[in-house]
DNA sequence: ATTCTAATTGAAAACTGTTTTCATTTATAG
DNA sequence: CTATAAATGAAAACAGTTTTCAATTAGAAT
């Protein structure tokens, strides 16, 4: 279940973070996108909606949303970072190395694994990151 | 199978690439390893066995290795990638987020999952990256 | 062995994505 | 309305990677 944009404000009013209107933009254009949005996706569909934004801005909100678990940060290899909604708990993806396409997939393949690991290593194991890298069908046949 | 240094000596000339001291010192490095290597891990190794080869002809001759699927590149999350030798066995990361510490372990805990995923999503996947994140016994105990 | 030439190299500069610094502005508690 | 800590944007700094280019060199052809 997906985070409205109402419900992330307020969750970050909650921590004490302030609701300027950047913030606001910035939560509107990741709520009402489908997409894995990169920091410069976003930089750039702001305009619309919060002129003047600054890029900085974007990446400093992207970190605090993505601290408290209100969005995605999703590594897609390389020096590409990119931020989804979607209900952090096991949410994986699969990634094309192709195109960049990324697909979300869930499920709770790794609960045992972690409990058997954290009791090997004494570790408290707050979270993971799970991530299929391959081609897509398109691809596959392009090359 | 794991290419040896000489079978990839030779896949390079096959393929009208010269052999320099510099590329072999390099695949001497990477063949040696069975760490993941950042381009830069690979610069500060090689000054014992080619003194002054230069960061750029290390990117270059990775990029080449890479293409022709010798060594495998390897986006693990952040803006670090890494190279290892192609069908290596997978290892995993477990990283304290308190002090940085990483622990390696292996397994094949998702071959299933790659199979079942790659057939409902038409995928061919070609690697994965499995991290969990926590805190180490030591920093439990400091906070 | 010597010569020739295209491939390769290293240094420096350019580039890209991200983070830090800092003076200014602003959301919000009182 | 005021006070103040948080947030902002511009610019600079930073890290990793790629490009440019003149000088060097591996290996093929003599």
């Amino acid at each position: 279940m997906r985070h409205t944009e109402k419900k992330i404000n307020s969750v970050l009013r909650q921590h004490g973070y302030k609701l300027t209107p950047q913030r606001r933009a910035i939560i509107q254009v990741v709520t009402t996108s489908n997409d894995h949005l990169t920091p410069n996706d976003i930089y750039e569909k702001i305009r619309d909606v919060c002129p003047g934004t600054g890029l900085v801005t974007i990446y400093r909100t992207l970190e605090i949303l993505a601290e408290l678990g209100l969005i995605c940060e999703v590594h897609s290899g390389g020096s590409c970072r990119s931020y989804t909604m979607g209900s952090q708990q096991h949410h994986h993806h699969l990634i094309c190395s192709g195109c960049g396409t990324v697909v979300d997939f869930t499920g709770h393949y790794l609960a045992g694994l972690e409990k058997s690991l954290s009791e090997k290593s004494g570790f408290r194991i707050d979270g993971h990151l799970l991530e299929f890298t391959g081609l897509c069908r398109k691809c596959q046949s392009l090359s």
